[in-house]
DNA sequence: TACTATTGTGTCATATTGACACAATAATTT
DNA sequence: AAATTATTGTGTCAATATGACACAATAGTA
């Protein structure tokens, strides 16, 4: 008899996945200004959540992290960052698994292993959601875009988690440089001050942050302005990877 | 027939702890210009450890950091902040653990739960260590103070564990207050100055750092100097614990 | 050609930082 | 008591960074 894949998931996942630590993906995407979350929707309900899911035995979680998020969203070769590790003791199985179970088993058994207490550890990214398609995988109902001032209802601690990701992310514009992989490979200074202006929800001087960029020295200018745009062309800049990846280590100089 | 304390955690442990999840404390001890790491050694043997432990099902792993601490070390009231989490794959039962296992049981299981996989989340903490009186607890033969240039042989990946909370304490002096809690509840700008040296292993302008200390403007400065001392008298300096705790959670200041 | 909008860059005042110096203080030595 | 030594408080100056804003150049449109 044919199961669901989340009965063969509650039936079978504990032989592979390591009970009790999970994973939860915050994916921002941002494009025109606007800063949006990636959520999934749970099958006929109005409730979403973050696109999680428990780590395999053998695979290190940075790498649980990236599989969790390409299985449920499709999304790939995403620059994710561990950020945070929840772990209140409240945190066990849902209501999805909740309602999987019963189905499967009239003795129900609130001691499945699939909603004992578990742990779990939040990772970040920011992609450029014009540039993705999002598709949801087989046990969710929706995967979209959501505005983060018009957040659902949320599974859990989720919004918590999106808040935490959000404050993380903001502060580490202050010393670790941002948007490769991100925008085009080459792209305007108003593409890059954009980006900041989306993450930080709020507008910048076009002539400090100019300046602010050029003195970390990471990106390079093209001799060839950008044309074609109904405006003075702008220069087209792109990232020198191997300065952008030292700063990424390194930091952006101007701390203790 | 009675059982060490590790083999009963062995036989029992599974019943009130989390498998899978332990803790890991980087317990940093400052005091006269050195920086020390807390470590627990192994019995009969040279191999040494930090103060972790497992989760137990009922707590947040905030509190677990702090019970693990005080039940490995004897330190209490210590402020932990929660810097990575550690997961990857390799990270299992240690030969401890093995050993007691072989020695409770010559049928040995290494399926048992405590020498599965687990994922490490770590918390650090800055005390003054002649403050402190650790103790070890009774499973470990002793738990004394190392210099960080000079570690012994550490078990697992305690090493590279040390090394990034180390690199995270040292980033954080840019956008949080330190010295709460680890100082006497009144100071002299050269204590304090004493610690930011200790922790960023360099030597700060004395005019600038008061400087800066001051622009912070958490300081409260006593009308009345520091006196005894073999020359000048210093001013005596305590934390407004209003303004501290507010720049501990909203930052000092100047970042994007 | 004139107008409009965008971009590049410069300027100015202010703030911050690094390096260093001088004065005041207080104990010790002569 | 005076001189010396060491420490602390604070100031200064140059360099650098930052915020606010202006002007010139560019390019499409009216």
């Amino acid at each position: 008899m044919n199961h669901t894949i989340i009965e063969d998931f509650l039936l079978h996942g504990h032989k592979v996945n390591l009970p009790g630590i999970s994973i939860d993906n915050v994916i921002f995407g941002f494009h025109e200004n606007q800063l949006k979350v990636l959520l999934l929707q749970v099958v006929d309900k109005n409730i979403w959540m973050l696109p999680g899911g428990f780590v395999m035995k053998k695979e290190h979680i940075d790498e649980a992290a990236a599989r969790i998020l390409k299985v449920r969203t499709g999304l790939d070769e995403v620059f994710l960052q561990q950020f945070y590790t929840f772990g209140q003791p409240e945190r066990s199985g849902n209501e999805v698994l909740v309602k999987a179970l019963k189905s499967l088993d009239q003795r129900y058994d609130k001691n499945h292993w699939a909603l004992q207490r578990f742990v779990t550890v939040g990772y970040y990214a920011l992609v450029e959601y014009a540039h993705v398609s999002p598709q949801p995988d087989e046990i969710s109902q929706a995967c979209t875009w959501h505005d983060l001032d018009k957040l659902p209802e949320l599974l859990l601690d989720h919004e918590a988690i999106i808040q935490k990701a959000l404050e993380e992310m903001r502060l580490k514009l202050n010393f670790q440089p941002i948007g490769y992989n991100l925008l085009s490979e080459e792209f305007t200074m108003k593409n890059l001050q954009s980006l900041y202006e989306t993450i930080l929800g709020r507008k910048l001087d076009r002539a400090n942050f100019n300046r602010k960029m050029l003195s970390y020295e990471i990106l390079d200018r093209k001799e060839k302005h950008f044309s074609g745009g109904a405006h003075k062309a702008p220069y087209l800049y792109k990232f020198n990877k191997k300065k952008y990846f030292k700063a990424l280590k390194s930091g952006l100089g101007r701390d203790f």
